[in-house]
DNA sequence: AGCGGGATTTTCT
DNA sequence: GAAAATCCCGCTT
């Protein structure tokens, strides 16, 4: 399965889809391998969305190809990453919010000055656990030094949809997907929300 | 275990 | 000028 057609179609599917599936990341000569365990969907047509009032400086990358890294930076200290979804001219995009450490877990943990599942389970744990930031805008996840790797499809008894974590518009939209029992997924109690 | 506030800057109104 | 797709610490129960 290529990376582009694993991101084409409705952008809440491909959140689904791209549960399971890989980020390799090469920084300061040593790899670290971790896997997607929780996603958002986020759509020009939809409220909660950056994309929503139309394309501007900051959002310019989600209007842009699929498989390209948007990259935000939010709460005046912490960036978050999107893979960019859909035709060129579409502003879609999935949140990538948690990650299970594959490879590299040493790395992570000193990046993070954590351990365990509070390491990698939030957006803004996530990049910078593996060094994302404002200079990665942009990036192809075909090509290095951070590349996303397609797995199969996981079954759809093992992932949980519920809605989003804090937004203030569209919250009854049922954009977010995770790994059912993966401890990685943050806060597995919205669940029943 | 749960609540509340502070950090801190980009972006849009 | 205010809000924001968050995180962490410290205080209270």
């Amino acid at each position: 399965m290529s990376l582009q057609t694993a991101l084409q179609g409705p952008v809440e599917q491909v959140a689904a889809r791209l549960l399971g599936c890989y980020l390799e990341r090469r920084l300061d000569g040593q790899t670290m391998l971790v896997k997607i365990v929780e996603t958002e969907a986020y759509h020009q047509s939809d409220a909660a969305s950056h994309s929503y009032k139309g394309k501007t400086e900051r959002t310019r990358v989600m209007f842009g190809p699929a498989g390209h890294l948007y990259v935000y930076f939010t709460y005046g200290l912490h960036y978050c990453c999107n893979v960019v979804a859909g035709p060129v001219g579409e502003g879609s995009a999935v949140l990538i919010r948690a990650v299970e450490p594959v490879r590299g877990t040493e790395l992570i943990e000193a990046r993070r000055g954590k351990t365990g599942i509070t390491a990698t389970n939030g957006p803004a744990k996530v990049c910078q656990a593996l060094g994302i930031d404002k200079q990665l805008n942009g990036h192809e996840l075909s090509r290095p030094p951070l590349v996303l790797r397609i797995n199969p499809p996981l079954a759809p008894s093992t992932i949980a949809q519920t809605t989003r974590i804090g937004i203030s518009r569209a919250k009854d939209v049922p954009w977010r997907f995770y790994i059912k029992d993966n401890p990685y997924a943050s806060n597995p109690v919205l669940a029943v929300k």
